[in-house]
DNA sequence: CGCGCCGTGTGACTTTAGTCATAGAACCTG
DNA sequence: CAGGTTCTATGACTAAAGTCACACGGCGCG
């Protein structure tokens, strides 16, 4: 009594951006050459520096890409949720993974030949036009992370981020914020250490800018939290 | 008695790895839609956050592609040089300038309109496979300077510089450098100021890891110097 | 319920980065 | 070759970042 079995890749393909545009014979095409992969949290998916040799997709949870120095440190470069790509880079240009990703929590990809995509590219040129805008953004995204680093402090740092999750967080009204990071996460995120943040967030405190009770914050003075953000310390 | 005069454009064009592969009559077609524009050292090419309104190519000279930070600090994110091209980024993000592009000597570029490139992408699809993996590169390099600024102290980043410098140059024996920066260019390179570059300077050769006459420096101890450049201090 | 782990807070300290001021060398350019 | 401009060197200082050690609270779990 049942329909032909559908490939289970096939709505996750479908939410990924480049191949929204596909048609329908194309897509479960596509869905026949997808390999599957689950994660458990902290599982790395690949290692920076490691060869390339496809696109992996996220269907559910998500990633963290990022570096760890031999001084053991961390930084986060970005984090993938459903519906995002990831190791574009090393794709196109052939060298090793540029970093490592690690499943923050239990996650599962879809994995696409190299050679599967490039030919997808050239039949359907609209697929490496939506590959360039995600690369771009992705250019965009770690240009900003350069400036943070070389430009502003740590306080400032973490002002942009409180008051860029204010704005970002959308039921809530706009003076409440719930972080979803640990510290040592935002600290390998902003580019710092733990303590640097608990610090930060203590002078916010005291400066009385925001409140806390644990990871849920209160934005007291949006203007002030915006102006240390802009660096007008 | 002269044949058909060439468009000037042609031959630059055809320098672009984007467009090396494309038929002649496309190329023709190309140089047509082109404009070309002069610059002089220092002059701005386009600047942070304008819009972006296509593709420009450098011809000859070489362009510094920066940010500055509000409190004067200068980040230059890349330098490109005859061949390359610049702005990719917001072109398929469609967003303003991630950063200013100034030039560093006379310089020419060629400027092709967005819509003209967009459709060459979906005719010539081998052109977007080309300009991601020219975007892949990019996101590999500032991945790097990340890297850079979240991990290494300054002296290493300098000894990277020397070393790397010391092994692409070619034609002289391994242990001699030229550089083609200043003191204050290299700082705003490797993410610091002047004075640190000077002392990180002197402290290598205080401890004769290398010899300076003015920017001609001799590596008298590459293995030590690679060793620092590994963060082996 | 008590133990251990994780996340956090903070004092005290070290190290690295950045600033300011000044002096001298190098290098055009008329 | 004189005189300004640019580049470099360095001392003395301030500020920011990072390290280390330890204490505390909550939460999950045997």
């Amino acid at each position: 009594m049942s329909v032909r079995p559908q490939n289970p890749a096939l709505p996750i393909l479908k939410s990924i951006s480049y191949f929204r545009s596909l048609p329908a014979r194309e897509l479960a095409r596509l869905a026949t050459r997808c390999q599957t992969r689950a994660l458990q949290p902290g599982q790395l998916l690949f290692e920076e520096g490691a060869p390339c040799t496809g696109l992996f997709m996220i269907a559910t949870g998500h990633i963290d890409v990022r570096q760890v120095s031999y001084r053991g440190r961390e930084q986060i470069f970005h984090t993938e949720g459903p519906g995002a790509t990831l190791g574009e880079g090393p794709l196109f240009d052939g060298g090793g993974y540029i970093a490592s990703a690690v499943a923050s929590e239990p996650t599962t990809v879809l994995f696409l030949r190299r050679a599967d995509l490039l030919d997808l590219c050239r039949r359907h040129p609209i697929v490496a036009l939506r590959m360039l805008e995600s690369l771009a953004r992705r250019v965009r995204r770690f240009a900003e992370i350069i400036a943070d680093l070389a430009f502003r402090p740590v306080s400032e740092r973490l002002a942009r981020y409180i008051d860029e999750a204010g704005k970002a967080q959308p039921g809530t009204r706009g003076a409440e914020v719930q972080l979803e990071l640990t510290q040592a996460q935002l600290a390998a995120r902003l580019g710092t250490v733990r303590e640097l943040i608990a610090r930060a967030f203590a002078d916010l405190e005291r400066e009385g800018i925001i409140a806390r009770r644990g990871r849920r914050i209160v934005i007291r003075d949006p203007a002030r939290l915006a102006s240390i953000a802009r660096g007008e310390r």
